[in-house]
DNA sequence: CTATCCAATAC
RNA sequence: AUUGUAUUGGAUAG
């Protein structure tokens, strides 16, 4: 089933199953306590409080977070600890995705995510240490970054075919009672399974109704990454089984192989892998080429005239920083120009913060420059003395010397790296 | 070392 | 308005 009628290929075969070892860690039989202790609920309230979230379907804010504790708490904890706990329907809202379309939000009550919070800290570390090393989403201490890097090197070991898999709807179409099957396999008290079923089946409020949700994890749920890490948890394990060279970063999965014929063979298997978990794979956003041809995470990867290989900028990535700093200077909405100036700074350096990750330094390395020019001014040095108009345009033109064109209208284009508008270092009143 | 606030990115 | 997890950085106060 899982293999295909494919030979000679550098992956091993073996038997799917291994069944997990019972429980993970001690004492899973008592976690609904340790939800429920005082200690763990405070940390849980003050993490949903700075998150600073809208509120759910019953309208309490997170500022009202301190009294709804005190208030409402006590009763909550007995239920809890009873496992007769139901959770409010989650509030839908859509926002505008990345790549067109909308996705569907579904914000859980402000005390719900508190109890949700609270749940994640004590399950987290447990689950968390058991899931695969390829596995980077929504996960502590793994970023992006690792599995970019994590990536490269695998290519560099001259896997450069890619299996490139995005799930259709990831949280929307996870199987709850398959999610429940993994969960009852490595947690021992029934309350706390039940209240984790009963958040799947919170349902959503559609114009003061109601409505029953037959799948799906809440997109704003503060467990649910963990929970779809968890449910893709044993695809992980098997690819691992077969020795693939893969990384995972949520619903995005790519595994590295040597040949194309190799990785059509994967994605078959991967592809019915995922019908099993009553997942689809997303066709328009998956594919099998060379990896140079598939970002990843904002990144894509290139070969430099040594013949390694970089990671670099991938151009969606590129274009959309440049319209984002276009938006942020054309046009200035009532907003003085040295706040424009000090938006544009904050926001390419945080930019740069995950983007400097990459190797190609063709004048990205001035936008660093650039930004650390404009920025790193000690002390409580103010930008308004060393900026001016003209500022803004240099600015510009900095950026589009070292990025490309920004805009059709004002764009000098004779950057010089070592223009003179840094003139205002010294502090200021 | 602790705390609060702000920001960017990925999904 | 827009939720969540995770990463990274900055500021400020002790
Ligand atoms: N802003 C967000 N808030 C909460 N959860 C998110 C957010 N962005 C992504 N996720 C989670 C839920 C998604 O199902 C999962 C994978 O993201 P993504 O692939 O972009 O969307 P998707 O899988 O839901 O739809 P699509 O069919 O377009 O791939 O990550
Ligand atoms: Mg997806």
């Amino acid at each position: 089933m899982w293999a295909t009628g494919g030979s000679g290929t550098p992956e091993g075969s073996e038997e799917a199953s291994s069944a997990r070892t019972g429980n993970e860690g001690p004492g899973t039989r008592a976690l609904m306590e340790e939800v429920v202790d005082h200690r763990n609920l405070e940390r849980a309230a003050k993490r949903v409080r700075q998150n600073r979230g809208s509120p759910g379907i019953d309208g309490m804010t997170v500022e009202e977070l301190p009294r709804w504790m005190r208030e409402q708490w006590p009763g909550m904890r007995e239920q809890l600890l009873a496992g007769s706990y139901e959770p409010k329907p989650v509030r839908r809202v859509q926002i505008p995705k990345r790549g067109g379309g909308e996705r569907e939000l579904g914000i859980p009550t402000v005390g719900d995510r508190v109890i949700q919070q609270a749940i994640l800290q004590v399950l987290q570390p447990r689950l968390d240490p058991t899931f695969s090393d390829h596995s980077y989403g929504f996960r502590p201490g793994r970023s992006a970054h690792d599995a970019v890097s994590q990536m490269r090197d695998y290519v560099t070991e001259g896997r450069v075919w890619v299996v490139d898999i995005d799930l259709e709807k990831f949280f929307d179409r996870v199987n709850h009672d398959m999610l429940m099957g993994r969960l009852a396999k490595r947690l021992e008290d029934r309350r706390l399974l039940r209240t984790l079923r009963r958040y799947l089946s919170a349902g959503v409020m559609v114009n003061g109704v109601k409505v029953e949700q037959r799948r799906g994890t809440p997109q704003g749920g503060p467990l649910s990454p963990l929970l779809a890490n968890v449910y893709l948890d044993e695809v992980d394990k098997e690819l691992e089984r077969r020795g693939h060279a893969f990384v995972r970063y949520a619903d995005d999965l790519r595994v590295l192989v040597r040949s194309k014929r190799a990785g059509e063979r994967v994605m078959g298997a991967l592809i019915k892998r995922f019908a099993k978990l009553r997942l689809r794979v997303n066709e328009s956003k998956s594919t099998v080429a060379r990896v140079y041809e598939r970002p990843f995470l904002g990144f894509d990867l290139w070969v430099n005239k040594k013949g390694e290989t970089k990671i670099g900028v991938a151009s969606k990535s590129m274009e959309r920083m440049k319209e984002r700093v276009r938006e942020l200077t054309n046009k200035r909405r009532g907003r003085r120009v040295e706040q424009v100036v000090w938006q544009l700074q904050r926001y390419l350096q945080g930019w740069w913060r995950y983007f400097g990750l990459t190797e190609s330094r063709r004048g990205l390395r001035d936008v660093e420059g650039w930004t650390k020019n404009a920025t790193d001014r000690r002390g409580r040095g103010r930008v308004g003395l060393f900026v001016r108009e003209s500022a803004l345009a240099q600015a510009r033109a900095t950026v589009a010397a070292c990025i490309g064109p920004l805009s059709v209208h004002s764009a000098p284009a004779r950057p010089g790296p070592s223009t003179t508008w840094r003139t205002g270092t010294s502090s200021a009143a």
